[in-house]
DNA sequence: TAGATAGCGGTGGTCAGACCACCTAGAAAA
DNA sequence: TTTTCTAGGTGGTCTGACCACCGCTATCTA
């Protein structure tokens, strides 16, 4: 018997043999792993150890288990783990503010790139959600701004931004505020009409609103 | 013998009641944990289930097990969990234009921030550079755009700008090319006199010579 | 025959005990 | 005093054993 190799961190080989195996046998979301079982033979380790990389996987969100049943390629969006990390970094300042600022320079970003490029100005989502404000007199935050980053195509840009979205809303509970539909008609007609500037002060201005209804005391932006 | 509780997640409650047992004992960052097997006594669990909420905890960034010494809470900065998220999310196709864009949005939002803020634009570290350069003729673009998201104090940017950067080396091979000392000059001399538009253009002509040298076909960026 | 059900195999959840590899501090030797 | 060695503690891994749960199928019942 020639067991237990000595390199530390074998659980975090087993992740990234996972990620080739569900590259290689194309699982989708939903998609089922092997069996924690068949896993271990495979890859020549102990059932423990796979478990372990399952937990860890399981509380970032990437893998569901469900007894009885197995081990599934989870959705994206669930993400338990955000509540968690929330937790334990409330208690390091910093790292918030280094959150926020990040999600607002995606943020930014997305309505610069946007207002400057004929082809993303012209998408029809905007007046759609112009006509939305005018109906229903409110719109949700979020929904304006995943717009926005949905429309530049960025999906990497797009998930950073999910992510620290849901890491500060768990860290300072629900953010999806309602603002005055002033702003946001601001904003989508700046970005329809190429008025970079005017859809950045807007943008501003929101950002503004929604900190001192929190009264967040993270201001200071370095950014903005 | 009564072990075993049916209901499922035992590994959570585990991660809740580690977070009442660092505060309750006023555990600080860099601070010693209790040993698997005591915490296993002391919850009534078994050991493995304890590891199994380690090992979630260390993934996300908020433990760190040192082999032989302990476990001990995490300097949260390290935000060790976007390696992994990172790997996962970029095994889609297209994600290499979408790496190269974000990375450009930290780099471009830092030479903006810097150059907006007289308290970044007066940091010694520039005029070092640019003596660096009179003397050396030339200089890594890693080593100006790094000290540039350092000098932002956003640790987190600076983490996933410091991932993006790997990703595409590990895609395109070696990218630190050494480039012609005016551009660098230019964009040195604009942050430090506040003129972002000067740095900003310096940037942007840069960045097409780096591609051009590598025949880069993933141009139409939609950020520059 | 059609429906309810009991059982079986597979899966994750947990535990106990056993090694191994590693680190550290204190004891023993120089 | 300085160096070396050793024992105990710690994380890392494996094994084998249960349990609880799920889904399916073959069986039993009305």
């Amino acid at each position: 018997m020639e067991n237990q190799k000595p390199q530390s961190k074998m659980y975090l080989d087993i992740v990234g043999e996972l990620q080739v195996l569900i590259k290689e046998e194309g699982i989708k979301i939903g998609g089922k792993l092997p069996s924690e079982r068949e896993l271990a033979e495979r890859l020549q380790v102990g059932r423990s150890t796979v478990r372990e990389a399952f937990r860890s996987l399981e509380l970032l969100g990437l893998i569901e288990t469900r007894r009885g049943e197995g081990t599934f390629l989870a959705d994206f969006q669930k993400h338990q783990f955000v509540e968690v990390l929330a937790e334990f970094i409330m208690q390091q300042p910093n790292s918030l503010l280094d959150v926020h600022e990040t999600r607002r320079m995606h943020e930014m970003t997305a309505i610069q790139t946007i207002s400057r490029n004929n082809k993303f100005r012209i998408l029809p989502v905007w007046k759609s959600l112009l006509s939305n404000i005018e109906i229903e007199g409110k719109v949700l935050r979020e929904d304006v701004i995943r717009e926005m980053i949905v429309a530049t195509e960025n999906r990497l840009s797009l998930k950073i931004w999910f992510l620290l979205k849901q890491y500060s809303m768990a860290a300072f509970g629900d953010m999806t505020t309602q603002v005055e539909s002033i702003l946001v008609t601001d904003l989508l007609r700046g970005i329809v009409s190429g008025d970079e500037e005017m859809a950045l002060k807007a943008y501003k201005k929101w950002i503004d609103i929604v900190e001192r209804e929190r009264g967040d005391d993270s201001n200071g932006s370095r950014y903005i």
